[in-house]
DNA sequence: TCCAACATGTAACAAGTTACATGATTTG
DNA sequence: CAAATCATGTAACTTGTTACATGTTGGA
């Protein structure tokens, strides 16, 4: 049946400010779009969806002489749906896909000389994802002495750009650690065979 | 056009030992699926697909007096089929998809009192997945003095596992951090307001 | 005037989940 | 003998990606 979480994601982006489907297309390249995003292929189409539904409704902003740009807005019953399904705790944990991950678990059949070039590319992509992130929460809370005083709706951005900078710095000190262990394997191998 | 990772997910299986569906469907319940997995309705149709593509064959062996399990083995072809793919590197980041985060980008359509059991459910989880992994590292892993030691086949596994258990972590230390803050946050607020 | 960004949509396909369907074997 | 586990498959559906398709607007 689904759980239609793109459904709930596009209702959360409204409850902040109404939106196009354009404007929800990048915000989803942003902050939020570590944690989910869609394609705007994917996103008209829910947006025609939730219309139907009766979650949203639409109105024409013009954007210059010709150019329409379709607002939606949460309607009372989009944001009651938006409410109940934030507050449900969640039935499925769903595998973390990582192919990464699933490579490695391979490892014996990867050459030896392969293995240190692809953790290299691996940690290049993982650090400089780290400085971008990093990047963001200065310009957003560079300022900031203390996340506490933030308002509640710059708290959330806030966890979420901290969440995504941990869960980077966690898998790069994981991939070094591997890339130590592995080396050091290789050598011991070298060594007794 | 897709990258049809469950394909070298399931040669890789191959590459360790000969298997049914069934075999592979067990695989994806153990600590491979903390980072791929799939159903068995999805793997019998993939095993389909391999086999027309002659990167696995197939033979029976019963199992008891009419039960038949259908065992694949990887082919010469699919074998080349997999290193080619296991040194790759990683084309496109996938989104990483995390609900929960979604959810907390919302935060200020949650009500005070209904985020801290969202938390504790949250935290029980990531603790009972910890030390569920950590028996898992115990078990296979446990009379292992140095990881430098074990055969490489063995390497990928324990590379695995201690990837996942750095996750967990990581993930419960910012819910913990995450909660005290948001916990000071309303003090706060409840203060000055 | 060209190019990037703005703006919206559909179609075809790939991937993944749930439900339906059936039967054998082992263990308590 | 009942229930859990072994074992294999198909059908319907949802979700997500890539490609196709079109037109506007603002700035260099």
């Amino acid at each position: 049946v689904g759980r239609r979480i793109l459904k709930y994601a596009i209702l959360g982006l409204l409850s902040k400010r109404d939106m196009s489907g354009y404007d929800i297309t990048n915000e989803f390249k942003q902050a939020i779009g570590q944690f989910w995003s869609a394609k705007h292929s994917q996103i008209y189409v829910e947006l025609k969806k939730l219309l139907e539904e009766e979650a949203i409704s639409q109105y024409v902003e013009m954007a210059g002489a010709k150019l329409e740009k379709k607002m939606y807005r949460l309607t009372s019953n989009g944001e009651s749906e938006l409410h109940e399904w934030l507050v449900k705790p969640d039935e499925k944990v769903e595998t973390e896909k990582d192919v990464f991950a699933l490579r490695l678990y391979f490892l014996k059949d990867i050459a030896k000389d392969e293995i240190s070039p692809l953790f290299d590319y691996q940690l290049s992509m993982k650090y400089e994802k780290i400085e971008y992130l990093k990047e963001q929460l200065e310009i957003l809370f560079g300022e900031t002495s203390d996340p506490v005083k933030l308002d509640t709706a710059s708290l959330g951005h806030y966890l979420v750009l901290t969440k995504a900078i941990a869960r980077e710095e966690s898998y790069a000190q994981w991939l070094e650690d591997s890339l130590t262990l592995i080396t050091q394997h290789h050598f011991h191998k070298g060594e007794t065979d």
